[in-house]
DNA sequence: CCTTGACCTCAAGCCGACTTGAGATCGTAC
DNA sequence: GTACGATCTCAAGTCGGCTTGAGGTCAAGG
């Protein structure tokens, strides 16, 4: 991979949608790292927009910026257990939501005018 | 209701599992109002436990405090759009979740040793 | 009376994840 | 050779949702 082959950081937020803020904030918290530095300038081979993308992927999901450092930087494999961990509780999260949604659901078919006086909204789980 | 069946901050707080300083701030903002003051103290009537609870069940679903005052404090039976909105992202992000489930899942069978080499990580979606 | 513990107010601090602003530098294009 | 646009660093600000701390009040019990 050639040096003109890399990308600056504009590219880059350009390729993910990212700020270029946010991307130099994941350099600096050490989530991505430039290939090279070119005149002081970050320059990122084409992977990077990968490596962002899961990032955003992951965040939107409810990983922290730790977590996801934690799983990304691994290089031993037991990251396999960071992800176990994390599907328990993703599959919590996804009862939940769907207990809320049923809730939600009843609720607004219930006929209560003020939710607040709706004993499906107040009441015990 | 009279007037010593009604609790104090600190009751509330226990039968809800949030602290009091939490349940302070909500009412500062307009979420939960006391019943009455008794020498200064805040007093809440039963039907705030169901409340503070709805509260916490909304937040865990995404609900921001500003839109749970929203659906809670709407007296004109609009708040069903609220509620209708709002089951349209809960649907929108129980797919993603799903989504990201599976993507784990593929992650951690896939044999790759270090997450940021593995593209099904690190690729498109 | 006086202490104790729960409560009060108000202001400030904290955390994560960025964004914003100031002031410097780099490379290209005219 | 200079103006421009993208980039750089570093410090500080923002936002939501609380928590923490200082200093004061209230009602009950010894």
């Amino acid at each position: 991979m050639s040096t003109d082959e890399l990308m600056t950081i504009g590219a880059l937020a350009a390729a993910t949608e990212v700020a270029v803020s946010a991307i130099r904030y994941y350099d600096e918290v050490g989530l991505i790292t430039p290939d090279a530095r070119i005149g002081g300038k970050r320059r990122f081979a084409s992977p990077a927009i990968g490596r962002v993308n899961f990032v955003r992927r992951a965040q939107q999901v409810g990983f922290s910026l730790d977590e996801i450092r934690s799983v990304l930087a691994d290089d031993e494999g037991s990251w396999g257990d960071v992800v176990d961990g994390k599907l328990v509780a993703l599959g919590a999260q996804r009862d939940e939501l769907d207990t809320m949604i049923r809730l939600l659901e009843e609720i607004r078919s219930c006929g209560c005018e003020v939710v607040a006086e709706c004993p499906r909204a107040t009441g015990p789980c």
